[in-house]
DNA sequence: CTGTTAGCGCTTTCAT
DNA sequence: ATGAAAGCGCTAACAG
């Protein structure tokens, strides 16, 4: 039933009226007359019209279209982060093109390339490990607004978001001096990341408005997984003096491991010692046990970084401002799984 | 440094060539002699020109673009179904617009509407429960290529791609019956749903096979949670006769609560009573304990998807064809955590 | 308020 | 092997 392509010079001839007049009633002009209009939304029904908004663009030369490109959809929280960057971009009445780098930098050149082809007004990137701002170049040269997600890239002209690590560390920190505890490991984590410092200057800065010595015996940097926590949890174990009674662990997969130390050593999780950990690894989110988690919200995350990217395409020009969110302190149940984790199923 | 937009027909000029030859150039046509293309691409290359997509489609009345409209992003389920999209459109020199349903029927129509207008080849749905046919019969009637996902309409006169559930479960069910096992239960999920029924028909049809009567006793619908499972395991404890040792389960968020009812009377799953659960809750994966499990590979299925879609788009006419894809048998070890699952870090 | 006249940047006959 | 001209579907002046 593939009906013949039906343009506005069918419609105006439909309505008895000009292209033009009808192009102003498809823009919602008020400089229309009431039953022209009507005659013109009606010839629309009738004929099965569909608006080429391609053909308009062009006309135009800007298109309400926005780029994002993914590193790792595979990874709930870009997902997420995906998700909260639809919402604002559907609500603008704008629509994405997707790409997923996968961490390829030569791929996400590609994408980016394509996206510019096609005239997007906007790019939110989470860039690809490995990204130089050469890359991104092209974009900024010709004016096309960028932002960057979670990850930044130094000498790069654009916009990005970043969770606060600082201030996420420190907040975490504060809640276990609330709680009591007087002597906090932070565990976990390669020390030569940028993520790292960040969350250990954090810890410190904590530690030290509570009038706390930092002890850098305290300090135990692993790799940043399971294995790296039941490792850091051993060594901190073995530092004398006073017990340690909490500790704040890079990420989850941290918290995992250092969970599992401390029940191998007869020790309960959240109530023998408390744990903290950030939530970077979503996806383990349900197995996380009895602890407490620092946790960014990745779709509000998606939410800013399509804000910001709409602020500079209305502003015209494409201005680097870098913001950074602040990581959001979750204190989450021990045992319930939440709701949302469980229910949902691919049937 | 925005420089001014060029074109085909600067690239012409500074080339001394004219516009058309420049486009046969673009299009990589074997008609243009090699140092007229050498010095049209030099010059682009000096003046950063860059194609305007938007045009040519425009011009030849057809794009590279396809539309995915997934139902629920935040399930990994569909992050990496979209994963697999991607994976055959990148590959195809297409680019993908991307939309977000949320489950939300009327928000699907706009996007729908919207992915209409911008002239995609094809598009890809998972559509939003309670989708309709008359939903996709705009699409349909325009004869552009649509592809379902995961789920099927009645009535839709399009491709659909679903998960062979019947033939999951069967496979599942006789990797019991191998392991020695001979009365086994199928837990879980509400009994009138679809996709209960056909793990069920599985279920029957693997014992059936084996010379095995089918007790309705030992089928034991519930909600397809946790709490479902729990309560499973207790209804099947009940069953007189022979011990019941291994059970079906409908999916990994009831396998979850069978292992809980298990250990709460002292048996430990895996060793004492063998448990496979269908996994469609993915997010929940890391958690799953001693436990095999039926799972579909989402990105193969995305894959399969996105090629369904470009045979129709090349084939020219949309001709529906539904397809099935086969739920693969994944034995995983029961208590090693995948590596994938515990190194992916948002930092 | 509505019609006329030009293009947007590209591809495509049709000549040459 | 290359050029000239027409036009894809739409919008943007400028008249009326």
């Amino acid at each position: 039933m593939a009906e013949k392509k039906v343009t506005v010079i069918d419609l105006a001839h439909a309505a008895g009226v000009s292209k033009s007049t009808v192009s102003l009633v498809l823009q919602g002009s008020p400089l229309v007359k009431d039953e022209t209009r009507a005659r013109v939304s009606r010839a629309m029904l009738d004929l099965g019209y569909v608006y080429n908004r391609g053909a308009a663009n062009l006309r135009q030369a800007k298109s309400k279209i926005v780029g994002i490109i993914v590193n790792d959809l595979t990874n709930s929280f870009f997902a997420e982060l995906a998700v909260g960057v639809d919402m604002i971009v559907q609500g603008g009445g704008y629509v994405q093109f997707m790409g997923h780098s996968a961490e390829d930098v030569q791929r996400q050149s590609e994408l980016i390339a394509s996206m510019r082809e096609h005239g997007v007004a906007g790019l939110i990137i989470s860039p690809a490990r490995g990204t130089q701002a050469s890359d991104l170049k092209p974009l900024v040269d010709a004016g096309i607004p960028v932002v960057l997600a979670m990850r930044s890239i130094p000498g790069a002209k654009v916009s990005s978001l970043l969770s606060d690590n600082v201030a996420g560390a420190k907040a975490a920190v504060q809640h276990l001096l609330e709680l009591g505890h007087r002597r906090i490991g932070f565990l976990g984590g390669f020390a030569d990341t940028q993520v790292f410092i960040e969350r250990a200057k954090g810890y410190r800065e904590a530690l030290v408005d509570a009038g706390i010595a930092v002890e850098e015996s305290c300090i135990v940097p692993t790799s940043a997984s399971r294995a790296g926590g039941v490792e850091a949890i051993g060594r901190l174990m073995t530092v004398g003096g006073e017990p340690v009674t909490a500790a704040l662990c890079f990420n989850d997969a941290v918290a995992f491991g250092v969970c599992d130390g401390l029940r191998a050593r007869k020790l309960e999780p959240g109530a023998d010692f408390s744990v903290v950990g950030f939530d970077d690894v979503i996806e383990a989110r349900t197995a996380v046990p009895a602890l407490t988690t620092v946790a960014i919200n990745p779709q509000r995350m998606g939410q800013q970084a399509a804000q910001l990217l709409f602020k500079q395409i209305n502003a015209g020009r494409a201005e680097a401002e870098a913001v950074r969110t602040t990581a959001r302190l979750v204190v989450r149940d021990s045992t319930a799984i939440p709701a949302t984790h469980i229910t949902r199923a691919a049937s």
